[in-house]
Formats: structure tokens, C-alpha cells, sequence
DNA sequence: CCGTATCCTTTCGGATACTG
DNA sequence: CAGTATCCGAAAGGATACGG
């Protein structure tokens, strides 16, 4: 992971977590707060779709792959780094040959999606108001979505 | 918003939507299921804040960019117009010069933020047992955040 | 005051090739 | 099988300048 600058500053210096004034204001700016990692983590483009394949159960890595199926094991790698760092997947590795990994969730990683279960429940319940909303505006600020020759 | 690809496929041809296998499939996959997308419209850079900040009370738009600090013009324009066409802001021009706008939050938005708010508690319960993960992590992989002059 | 347009940097993620 | 390394394109987002 040359790309990933893996040597931030670590450790948390025990005094640049967010206070209360979390709650109303920057909270959300910077890395600073602990929320906008844990949302760019379940937000990235396969965490939260790993989570919910092993909440079911464990799985090895190429299983994974196979299930995600749009993902690059680049990817999955780095998603399941990230995981394992984050304290939300455990891995262990079994000194065979050929190799075989397990992944898993820890109990901090079913908590957590469980967590982002109401958000999905809340997506699917709100989901046609979203899309009457869109549409909406989308024919009041005249995006052109269909040809012309549709309406003419 | 030329950089937006504002015109996308809506619409919803009501077939395309995740069915039920949603959710344990790839309800995450693509931007074939909402959820994806509501995911992604809280975990960009502003969107959450500016939320939290109009939940409070109605705003105007230079209001809202003393408030968040860090935003440029651009992207406090691009996360209103996309809060906006969600559903989840209300816009309100007032014919005057200067111009006048107020942002409010429907109920809809509200109760996104309502929901967003268990994700929230969720951190702030688990940041110290994410931070000890992360550091025993960090250690165990040898990542050199520290100069070595500092253990030799 | 409230934007839009343009440019530019940074980051994310895919493709591919190679290793133990 | 389970990765790692390198390269590259796409997209997010910041800076700046200009307009109604």
C-alpha cells in the first residue's frame, strides 16, 4: 500500500478528538473526529458490502471475491486492511499450502452493522419519496434526460 | 455543475431496484440500489454538516459558509443543489437585491438526520476500542511512525 | 449576496503483472 | 490461494475569476 500513506499520525495524542461541540459543529470536518473515518469506511466503495457477506459467516478471501464479484483483489485487500485495522474484521491465517485465510467479524464489527441496518431500513422506506423528489426537480431545472424526439 | 453528469438514467424504470436480495447481496454494489446512493450523499465531504447546522435552524447560504469554514463556494453550491434535489433541503429565494436564499430542512431531511444519529452514538461509543485496534494494529505490522532515533 | 465556469490537484479504485 | 507492486484513468474537491 505505497498509495495509502499508512504513516499518518497515529497513537490519537489524547487531546484532538472532538470535544462536545462535536455534536453541532465540526464534527463532521476533519479527520480530526472520529465519525467522518468510521463514515468514510462504511461509505468506500465495498466496506459496508463486506460486512454484510460476514455477518453471515466466515468466509476466505476468494470467496469474497467471487461473491463481490465487481471487485479487484487490489481492492478487497486493501477493504479487508482497513477492516482488520479498524478492529471490525479478524483475520487468521492458516500455514498451509496452498494458503488459506478466514475472515471474519468481530463483535464490534456486528455491532456495527447492525447499527447501519437503520439506515438501510430507513433508505427503503424513504427511497420513492427521494425519487419523486428528483424527478421533480430535475423537470423544473430542465435536465435533459430522454432525447428530444421522445417529446416532439 | 458541468463536471456532474447531472444527466443520468432516472426515472427508476421500476425494475431495476434491488428486489430482496438486497440485503444480503448487492444491495451495495452499484448505484442500482438507493442505498448506495443515500450512502454516498451523507459520507461526502459536507453534506452531514450542513444537515446538523440547517437541523438546528433555517440558514442562509453565507451563513452556512461562515459556519462550515473549510468549504469552498463550489462544493457548499454542488451539496445544497444535491440536498436539495434529494429532497432532504428546501431552497428559498427571496426577489431582493442583494439576493436572499434561505436553506431549510424538510421533514424528510430531519429524519435522515434523525437516523444518522445512531451512527453517530455508535463512534462515540466504540473510538476508543477502534483506536486501541488501530494501534495494535499499527504495531504489529510495523508501521514507522515514529523517527527510529526515538527506540534506538 | 449568491451563485457559475474553469482549471488544477488529490484521491479512489480498476487493470495488470508478478510472488510465496 | 492469497496476496503485493506498479501504472493509469476517473472522480471528488479546492482555488480562482467572473456574472446577475
Amino acid at each position: 500500500m505505497a498509495e495509502d500513506g499508512t504513516s499518518k499520525s497515529l497513537g490519537t495524542p489524547a487531546g484532538t478528538v472532538c470535544d462536545d461541540d462535536c455534536s453541532a459543529f465540526q464534527w463532521d470536518a476533519r479527520e480530526d473526529c472520529e465519525v467522518r473515518q468510521i463514515l468514510d469506511r462504511i461509505a468506500d466503495k465495498w466496506s459496508l458490502l463486506v460486512i454484510a457477506l460476514l455477518d453471515d459467516r466466515t468466509m476466505r478471501f476468494t470467496e469474497l471475491k467471487r461473491m463481490i464479484d465487481g471487485v479487484s483483489q487490489r481492492m478487497l485487500t486493501v477493504t479487508l486492511r482497513q477492516l482488520e485495522r479498524d478492529g471490525m474484521v479478524r483475520r487468521t491465517v492458516y500455514p498451509v499450502v496452498p494458503p488459506r485465510v478466514d475472515y471474519e467479524l468481530t463483535p464490534m464489527g456486528r455491532s456495527l452493522h447492525a447499527t447501519v441496518q437503520s439506515l438501510v431500513v430507513w433508505t427503503e422506506a424513504h427511497q420513492d419519496e427521494i425519487a419523486v423528489s428528483r424527478e421533480r426537480y430535475d423537470r423544473s431545472t430542465g435536465v435533459e434526460v430522454v432525447p428530444s424526439e421522445l417529446v416532439g
